[in-house]
DNA sequence: TTCCAGGACCGGG
DNA sequence: CCCGGTCATGGA
């Protein structure tokens, strides 16, 4: 069936294209297809918002709350506007909205996602579905869950390319598949409690914790501090980040990661 | 050849 | 606590 979502504030290309999710496919007639835990989705944009094609009405319900369908964000970007860069950064990229991803994968991702770049991350990533995940359709693999890597070897992930984030990887299914480490209980905690639990596991540290926060988790106060945002807030945010921001932190994040990065040529 | 990428770890000061 | 070196990999 097809589900027609309208609604501002959603432009396919810049949310799934802008760093915080790996997996998104971009067809040839331009819509996108994708997979969180086992769900499947294909959805195209409309002007009005998008068309989403699934199998129930559950399934539509699934993927709204992915694509965060409960926050404001044109209230967001209006409250951003009292700082000058942020309302730059927003209105350019005002169809950007913060997806609420699989825990799991999204700590696996940021764990790679370590020290490389965009591209690179995509393959490893793509590799390890590739290899370990289940088949769903042709092309679409499920994201590999804690059990299956945990019993991995680092000489079976050596194919992935991954480098020294390989014993991280591990690390992290063994924590989780053990149950030393519970992901559903973050669901409960503070940020600040959340972000201490998660570098528990080796390989996660502060950048990596706000990504998976933010990312899976939707705490919209982790502010990831990539070398990107590094440089933006040494020269626009010297004296700490605008009053504007509010509990939006990570929102802003993400529309001055997008502004900035599309003004270096050689990255894309 | 050198530098860099959505960093974290480790050792020395 | 803070600092610099180091960790694989591949593209520019």
């Amino acid at each position: 069936m097809e589900y027609i979502w309208k609604t501002d504030c959603l432009d396919l290309a810049q949310t799934l294209e802008s760093g915080q999710c790996f997996r998104w496919k971009r067809q040839e007639d331009g819509s996108y297809t994708g997979i969180s835990g086992s769900h499947i989705l294909r959805i195209k944009q409309r002007p009005d918002g998008a068309v989403l094609t699934v199998r129930s009405e559950e399934e539509a319900r699934f993927w709204l709350r992915y694509f965060d369908c409960d926050t404001d964000y044109a209230a967001v970007i209006k409250q951003f506007s009292a700082d000058k860069t942020l309302r730059e950064a927003a209105e350019e990229n005002r169809g950007i909205r913060i997806l609420r991803q699989e825990p799991f994968e999204t700590l696996i991702s940021f764990i790679i996602s370590q020290n490389n770049n965009i591209p690179r991350i995509t393959g490893i990533i793509g590799r390890l579905c590739e290899s370990f995940g289940e088949r769903i359709d042709d092309g679409i693999f499920t994201f590999p869950d804690a059990r299956t890597i945990a019993a991995l070897t680092p000489e079976d992930l050596a194919p992935l390319r991954a480098g020294f984030r390989v014993r991280y990887i591990l690390d992290a299914a063994n924590k989780v598949n053990s149950g030393e480490v519970d992901l559903q209980s973050i669901c409960d905690m503070s940020y600040d409690e959340g972000r201490e639990y998660l570098k528990t596991i080796t390989g996660v540290g502060d950048k990596v914790a706000d990504c998976v926060l933010l990312f899976a988790y939707h705490k919209t106060e982790a502010f990831p501090a990539d070398v990107w945002i590094k440089r933006i807030t040494a020269e626009y945010y010297a004296d700490g980040l605008p009053e504007c921001m509010g509990e939006y932190k990570g929102i802003a994040q993400q529309y001055l990661f997008e502004y900035f990065r599309k003004r270096v040529p050689a990255v894309k």
